[in-house]
DNA sequence: AAGCGAGTCAACCGCCCGCTC
DNA sequence: TGAGCGGGCGGTTGACTCGCT
């Protein structure tokens, strides 16, 4: 069918973003809002590709974002999510807050990978690597999600962890809706914090065990308007779990911090809220 | 001090999917 | 029903930095 490109490309600047560009893109965003990226270029006065400008935003200039050394901590949550996930950076990034898919699979590429070979572990299948041409082994590996309910077309240049091609079931898209209707932060209305604390000691031996509740996008943040409720991200999710939690301002929708939406500051002032751009926060 | 290789990460590219008409 | 569009994703690239020789 061929397809227009996204941008007149003849027209457009290319490579690193110069502090002009970051502070109009960052102007035009808190006056309209995001939006319609194939038109912020022009109407923001930049020369560049609708797309660079998402990218920009997303993995730079979003003022939720938490920059600095990845933690000890995220460091074993990325390699648990990525054992069950493959290489679905977008969906380990969702289980981060203050991270990008972008840095998450930077930081997966020059340091995790080297740390798990190190130990002789591989990293695409998460087993030792004397065992790591047994294909069974991902598709073995435990999950809360039954992922191989129904198939998903695959992107055939994933390569990490084919068998796990996943979509959730129904029913969890519900639930988590309803969860996110009833607390619309967490599953159980409590921090994150506070359930994986309560979880601990639910079930304090039970460390390896990782709550794969993915995030199914916020109610107030969602492409949708009309749903109050997730269902409009998990709706879509019927198809795909796009876990687009990152969308977090929209024209005539109540500005609120992703990270005090979804109940990760740990304490009465939100961290992520501390800005270092000057960005003002929403909460 | 200069050269070189390895590491890092921002940015780009191409493909895919959902939505709209 | 299918073409076209907009947006998102994962993989890759290349400029830059750092440390070693």
């Amino acid at each position: 069918m061929g397809r227009s490109p996204c941008c007149e490309k003849a027209h457009t600047n290319k490579g690193a973003w110069t502090r002009d560009e970051d502070q109009r893109l960052i102007d035009y965003i808190r006056t309209h809002g995001e939006g319609c990226w194939r038109s912020l270029p022009k109407a923001a006065g930049l020369l560049r590709c609708g797309k660079s400008c998402r990218l920009r935003w997303i993995n730079y200039l979003r003022p939720d974002l938490k920059r600095g050394n990845f933690t000890e901590e995220e460091d074993q949550l990325i390699i648990k999510l990525h054992s069950l996930l493959g290489n679905k950076w977008s969906l380990i990034a969702a289980r981060l807050p203050g991270r990008t898919d972008n840095e998450i699979k930077n930081y997966w590429n020059t340091h995790i990978k080297r740390k798990l070979l190190s130990r002789g572990i591989d990293p695409q299948t998460h087993r030792p690597l004397n065992q790591a041409t047994d294909t069974d082994a991902v598709s073995n590996a435990p999950t809360e999600l039954d992922f191989r309910n129904v198939p998903r077309v695959s992107n055939t240049k994933s390569t990490a962890n084919p068998s796990l091609d996943f979509k959730f079931n129904d029913s969890q898209i519900k639930a988590k809706a309803e969860s996110l209707e009833e607390g619309n932060s967490s599953s159980s209305g409590m921090t994150t914090d506070e359930e994986q604390q309560q979880h601990k000691d639910k079930h304090p031996s039970d460390g390896q065990e990782l709550n794969l509740e993915l995030s199914i996008g916020i109610s107030s943040f969602g492409r949708n308007n009309n749903s109050t409720t997730g269902v409009s991200t998990a709706s879509s999710a019927e198809s795909k779990p796009r876990l687009d939690n990152r969308k977090f301002h929209f024209p005539g929708q109540a500005s609120i911090c992703l990270c005090c939406q979804l109940g990760f500051q740990t304490s009465e002032i939100c961290s992520n809220c501390q800005t270092t751009n000057g960005f003002n926060r929403y909460c």
